[in-house]
DNA sequence: ATAATGACGTCGG
DNA sequence: TCCGACGCCATTA
């Protein structure tokens, strides 16, 4: 089935511009959930890759790093419900005005309260 | 090709 | 509950 794979054509775009070599297939799909979970739910890093099903909890959070913007990605932390320090300052705010639970002290989220159930 | 790094996860003390 | 060590996956030096 086919023709696959024309290496002599010069038109070949290609577009290793730059790093992010993770798929775009794969960078949507984590946009696409993230987008998908609603205000005062969150998941972790690994649920995330979990439901994919591919990659792992670093991938997404690669794909966050690079290309997060646009999305509310406040709503992914870690498993324990902690956020990556220099995040706080902007998640934190995000938590109370969306009302997600909170644990003591309000630094982290009550994870198992407020883990969505995509 | 190997080592180091990062918006992570789990285990042991 | 807090801290450190090791493992994982992909990118970069």
């Amino acid at each position: 089935m086919a023709p696959r794979r024309e290496v002599s054509g010069p038109g070949q775009p290609r577009r290793p511009r730059r790093a992010a070599a993770l798929p775009d297939d794969f960078a949507e799909a984590v946009l696409e959930v993230v987008a998908a979970i609603p205000p005062g739910r969150v998941l972790s890093y690994g649920d995330v890759a979990e439901y994919l099903g591919v990659g792992g909890p670093r991938s997404v959070g690669r794909v966050l790093s690079t290309r997060g913007s646009g999305v509310p990605w406040w709503r992914v932390l870690r498993a324990d419900g902690s956020v990556a320090d220099g995040l706080q300052e902007l998640a934190l705010p995000a938590y109370v005005a969306e009302g997600t639970p909170l644990r003591a002290g309000g630094t982290r989220v009550d994870m198992p309260r407020a883990r969505w159930d995509g």
